[in-house]
RNA sequence: GGGCCGGUAGCUCAAUGGCAGAGCAAGUGACUCUUAAUCACUUGGUUGAAGGUUCGAGUCCUUCCCGGCUCACCA
């Protein structure tokens, strides 16, 4: 059984599903699992028959500490203040810092992938004063709190610690300040200097009434208090947050111990990784979020996450063979669920694994897998040679017109085929023409060389004027010098591409400027003198005496 | 130090406790218009190690080894 479903099988009654995330900054093509995972889990709660409600929460009064993409006065100023009083970076029209990087940047690709939580923002359940009984609750647990960050992850909070942060009056940090003495009006607070590394506290010292926007709750308190608020059941977060004695441990307990209610069912789940090591923003920043969404097809980022379990991490790298393999992938589980052939072992649930993959929950599964779709690296191939009608050479490995849906698939396909090529490819997928002659050339046979130069002379006679009249150029040559047509156009490869296969041959040089190909048809030959064929015939007899 | 995941063919990975497999790579061969195409075939394994449970273990249990991530500050 596909593990959204075994999930759903063991719950009974309405579901509410949440996910949150905190607005650091950038957020990369890792962040989206949690996201599809979520949406998964929704969609098969709803299949299995219980109404179920989906949020997603954006934490936008954490303290900003991210400073990759500040200017160095920036961080000084904006380190610790909340993400939603930190402005959106120079050239966008968002109201804050939070709401470009994840209000714009990473939910704009939820509803294009087919997600559409309720959507909510601390920033104003803090605001509003929806927050307020909870935090009075921490506070009048605050001793309870403190004991419970101790047994559980051994973190040793100070005796006058309470559990809040108050967003300074004078410099407006909400990550430095230290609040003490809880007198169940008023708390006094200090904006340290050097409580947390990564931000400075100006030192002001004051009392504030902890209600409407003023505080915060910590992490684990806050997290703890919004499952009470909406009567959260399924929650899952990522393996730094799930270790043991982790954030989800001293979390689950609050609800516990101070808001008298058993935590949501977690789900655990892996990162994505790069060549086996932690995905980073310094590596490939091109694999934002919203830059791996706009490339690839709603539903095979879909099915990047949900075709492994959530405890199992996925190596993603873009720059690698990733992208073509996922393509591969899932045409292959398509053709299994169509009823095709298929080579290999296949996953439990192909079934499933495709269906929650689709973009449209609805969307009739069987007809979609049995659609036609190109092979992505034949594609990519394709997309790199000048005059070629792909949309015919694709109807005629199908065998019948392609439809409307196909044609769509299609031109999709290549869209990212050239998307791909351009920002991630390896090279060797990329057909390059070179600009001098490849040293590679000299591995020819004297056969090979002299085909060349008698192509070039009949090039120059017959002037090809078209692939197809390349092509047959080529072949005829190589039949005329004995020459097997995969040597010939080899050779052919090697001379232009370096390379010993590549794009149809004919249509590559009928693309090419017509001087430079008999230049370098000639320079690849080089001093192989020009036989006519009997005299090669009568040479390579008198060798044999 | 605690936690989690992984270790299966050169690489990437699969396999309700039931004959260890696929893709790619490599190799061989076929192909008169054909180009990382297609087709056929081949090579490739003590499933990290050792014990245990079982009629039967890649799979379950125990103990190790190796790799990675993660927590122990904040979120």
């Amino acid at each position: 059984m596909f593990w959204a479903d075994e999930l759903a099988a063991g719950l009974s009654g309405p579901q509410v599903v949440n996910d949150s995330k905190t607005p650091s900054g950038t957020v990369h093509v890792g962040s989206l699992r949690g996201v599809v995972l979520h949406d998964a889990i929704a969609r098969a709660l709803r299949d299995h028959g219980l109404p179920t409600e989906f949020r997603y929460g954006v934490d936008d009064l954490d303290p900003m500490d991210a400073q990759a993409l500040l200017t160095p006065d920036a961080v000084d100023r904006y380190m610790g203040v909340p993400l939603a009083n930190v402005p959106a970076p120079e050239g966008s029209s968002a109201p804050s810092y939070a709401r470009h990087f994840v209000g714009e940047l990473f939910m704009g690709t939820f509803e294009g992938l087919g997600i559409t939580p309720v959507i909510y923002w601390m920033s104003e359940l803090y605001t509003n004063g929806t927050m307020d009984p909870y935090i009075r609750t921490a506070l009048d647990h605050a001793d309870v709190i403190r004991d419970l960050y101790w047994s559980v992850s051994k973190v040793a909070k100070e005796p006058d610690w309470l559990p809040l942060s108050v967003i300074c009056e004078q410099c407006g940090k909400v990550g430095t300040t230290f609040a003490t003495d809880w007198n169940g009006s008023t708390v006094a607070y200090v904006c340290k200097p050097d409580l947390v590394t990564w931000a400075k506290g100006c030192g002001y010292r004051g009392r504030v009434l902890p209600t409407s926007g003023r505080v915060k709750l910590p992490f684990n308190v806050d997290w703890a208090a919004k499952w009470t608020l909406f009567d959260i059941t399924v929650e899952g977060c990522g393996k730094d947050l799930a270790t043991a004695g982790g954030s989800r441990d001293r979390s689950d307990a609050i609800s516990r111990a101070v808001f008298q209610r058993e935590p949501p069912l977690n789900v655990a789940y892996e990162f994505l990784n790069i060549g086996g090591r932690k995905m980073s923003t310094s590596k490939g920043t091109g694999a934002t979020a919203h830059g791996i969404a706009d490339l690839l097809p709603p539903e095979l980022l879909r099915f990047l996450f949900l075709r492994h379990k959530p405890r199992r991490a996925i190596e993603f790298d873009p720059e690698g063979d990733t992208i073509p393999g996922l393509f591969d992938e899932f045409d292959r589980i398509a053709d299994a669920v169509a009823g095709r052939p298929t080579r290999g072992e296949l996953p439990a649930d192909p079934k499933a694994i495709l269906r929650q993959s689709l973009v449209d929950p609805d969307a009739d599964v069987v007809a979609e897998a049995g659609r036609f779709r190109p092979p992505f690296r034949h594609l990519a191939l394709l997309a790199q040679v000048p005059g070629v009608d792909v949309a015919a050479r694709m109807a005629a490995e199908k065998g019948t017109p392609l439809d409307a849906r196909e044609q769509a698939i299609l031109d999709e396909r290549i869209r990212v085929a050239r998307a791909w090529l351009e920002s991630f490819a390896p090279d060797r997928y990329r057909v390059v023409v070179q600009e001098s002659l490849p040293a590679g050339i000299a591995g020819l046979t004297d056969a090979q060389r002299l085909m060349l130069g008698a192509l070039a002379s009949a090039a120059e006679g017959a002037t090809p004027d078209s692939g197809a009249a390349w092509q047959d150029l080529i072949f005829g040559m190589s039949q005329t010098y004995g020459v097997s047509s995969g040597d010939a156009f080899g050779a052919v490869y090697l001379a232009f591409l370096d390379r010993s296969n590549g794009p149809r041959a004919g249509w590559l040089l009928a693309s090419l400027d017509r001087d430079f190909v008999l230049r370098r048809l000639r320079d690849a030959a080089g001093d192989v003198p020009l036989r006519t064929p009997s005299e090669l015939a009568e040479a390579s007899a008198e060798d044999d005496r």
